[in-house]
DNA sequence: CTAGGGTTAG
């Protein structure tokens, strides 16, 4: 009460004659609005003046506070507050919207929108732009494309800003082809609408026609901007393209760009996932600012390269690992996400404990553990060759997830592993009559900024007989330096090709044969993998970092493997 | 009585 009356009597007391002219139309109480700023203390005692000095009936006052409110992170204050607003206009209902929308109360701005339609009030071009982004942050597309539809019979369907926000929504609901077609209907493009598609593109995991898209806005005279290389950054990411990666550090240099949270973390995160750790350690080194994203990216870039964290699974720091879990819940009192249950199982497993990360995962089991757990479980047994085990659980999983693919190849995987080829046989017919269909394999490398994509047994590539007559070499060189092949049985491997090409026709292998064609002899290469290597291009691979005598960087799906000299960095660990 | 917008990291 005190602090009320003192605020009471500043705004008695302020001089009319430190008002500039911008301010002079304004009343007091709107200055003190503005100073309080989103701060919900300063606020409620502003509130509690509008409401003793009779002001409660103000649509101005009462609108700007509602908007600082709720910037200040209180959409109850907010939604209390609405009702007090006598005939709330339109630009209540935008202000509203927009500070919902912005903050992420995404339900209430779609409420405020729908309340907005049955007062009466007409939307405008502001409306819209701020209901499509709730919307699109809530992946709402059904809701989305009504909404869509009230923008063209309002007449906004040729406002830049709405459209903009409109290719966001369909790219965030994964409705690419509609993000597309408002773009195309779009006279002129702005950067945002650009940047908004390419994002879409590489959001959906497809990082080349991202990349595709970038160059086609190049050719139609506009430059980047930071937001359009963060969104590259990441589809250069996914496709382990670091030159072009590196060329997008250069670009954001060259133009001053300012190295922020978000521009730094996607450096980051393009130099890991493209193999080149210590540039994203001297990103990090560089950084101002950093915040918690930036430091997992740092870090799990470290792990996914195994040159730090592999050691663990194999010396105590199991023991490390479980105190680790256990502080979580006990000293910081998070509770650990599926993702750390994984994380757990899959360190037992790696270190062959099967047995603990069994008893882990029956421990955390009176609720189901999820999928995720036990496919890494079916992981381990298949890595330790568990039959047992191993059938148990990859059955356990196909009665929890049974329209997942992977699954099933796992299943068979392991019966084929104890060499129950009827057993295979069954699961195939069951996938075949459950009409799943395996992920398709595919390896992408980067030759002079450009990306080539090869899939297993693929002969669409110009080169192709070059490749795969030296790609033979390659194997027979191998095989006399005491490579051997993995046996049929292994071909069924998880989420891989079909075993009825021959082996040495892996996507990977055609990929390194490329590559090592195309690039001088010092050169490293890399490849990216978009699933998990099979073991027998992982252990031809080593006897070829020997033959060619060269540094062959592959990122599976899930990690690093750096041969070199017949060895490869996961200690055949993966 | 004023006022404001769309895109970017995991």
């Amino acid at each position: 009460m005190n602090k009320i009356k003192l605020q009471t009597q500043q705004l008695a007391f302020q001089h009319p004659v430190t008002r500039n002219f911008d301010t002079q139309s304004r009343s007091p109480v709107y200055e003190a609005l503005l100073r309080s700023g989103p701060r919900l203390r300063n606020l409620q005692q502003v509130h509690a003046h509008i409401i003793v000095s009779g002001l409660h009936r103000s649509r101005s006052l009462l609108t700007k506070l509602i908007s600082l409110v709720c910037t200040a992170g209180s959409i109850t204050y907010a939604r209390r507050l609405f009702p007090t607003v006598p005939n709330p206009d339109s630009f209540l209902f935008d202000s509203l919207l927009k500070v919902t929308s912005k903050f992420g109360f995404s339900i209430d701005a779609v409420l405020f929108y729908r309340h907005m339609l049955f007062s009466g009030a007409p939307p405008s071009n502001y409306t819209f732009t701020s209901v499509i982004k709730a919307c699109a942050d809530l992946s709402a597309l059904r809701l989305g494309k009504e909404i869509h539809s009230h923008v063209m019979v309002c007449g906004y369907g040729s406002d830049m800003y709405v459209q903009a926000a409109l290719i966001a929504l369909y790219a965030k609901a994964s409705d690419m082809k509609v993000a597309k077609k408002v773009f195309d209907a779009m006279p002129q493009r702005t950067i945002i609408a650009w940047n908004s598609l390419i994002s879409g593109f590489e959001q959906n995991g497809l990082p080349q026609e991202s990349i595709d898209l970038f160059h086609l806005m190049m050719k139609s005279g506009l430059q980047p901007d930071p937001a359009t290389i963060v969104s590259l950054l990441s589809s250069c990411s996914q496709l382990g393209a670091l030159d072009f990666g590196c060329w997008l550090h250069d670009y954001s240099n060259v133009n001053g760009f300012d190295l922020n949270v978000v521009l730094g973390t996607s450096l980051i995160n393009m130099y890991t996932r493209c193999g080149n750790v210590s540039k994203a350690q001297e990103v990090f080194d560089s950084m101002k600012e950093r915040n918690v994203v930036t430091w997992t990216a740092m870090i799990s870039g470290y792990g996914m390269h195994g040159h730090v964290l592999s050691a663990c699974a194999h010396s105590g720091l199991i023991d490390d690992g479980r105190r680790v879990f256990s502080s979580m819940k006990e000293v910081y009192g998070l509770v650990p996400g599926v993702e750390h249950n994984v994380c757990m199982v899959d360190m037992f497993g790696r270190a062959g404990l099967l047995n603990d990360a069994y008893q882990f995962i029956k421990k955390i089991l009176p609720k189901e553990p999820g999928p995720a757990v036990w496919t890494s479980m079916l992981g381990a047994c298949r890595m330790h060759r568990n039959f047992d085990l191993g059938v148990k659980v990859a059955e356990h999983v196909l009665a929890v997830e049974p329209e997942n693919p992977g699954h099933y190849v796992m299943l068979s995987n392991i019966y084929a592993l104890a060499g129950r080829m009827d057993r295979v046989e069954m699961v195939r017919n069951m996938m075949t009559r459950r009409r799943l269909k395996k992920q398709v394999g595919y390896s992408t490398i980067e030759i002079n900024r450009k990306t080539y994509l090869f899939s297993m047994g693929d002969k669409s590539h110009p080169q192709t007989n070059t490749i795969y007559r030296y790609l033979d070499e390659l194997m027979c060189r191998c095989s006399e330096s005491g490579y051997v092949p993995a046996p049929e049985s292994l071909m069924h491997d998880l989420e891989e090709e079909e075993r009825d090409y021959a082996l040495r026709y892996h996507s990977e292998k055609l990929a390194l044969a490329f590559g090592l064609l195309n690039t001088n002899q010092g050169e490293t290469i890399r490849i990216v993998k978009n699933l998990r290597m099979c073991e027998d291009c992982h252990s031809a691979i080593k006897h070829i970092s020997i033959i060619a005598d060269r540094e062959i960087i592959v990122r599976d799906k899930f990690r690093f493997h750096h041969f070199k000299d017949g060895s490869c960095s996961c200690l055949d660990y993966w």
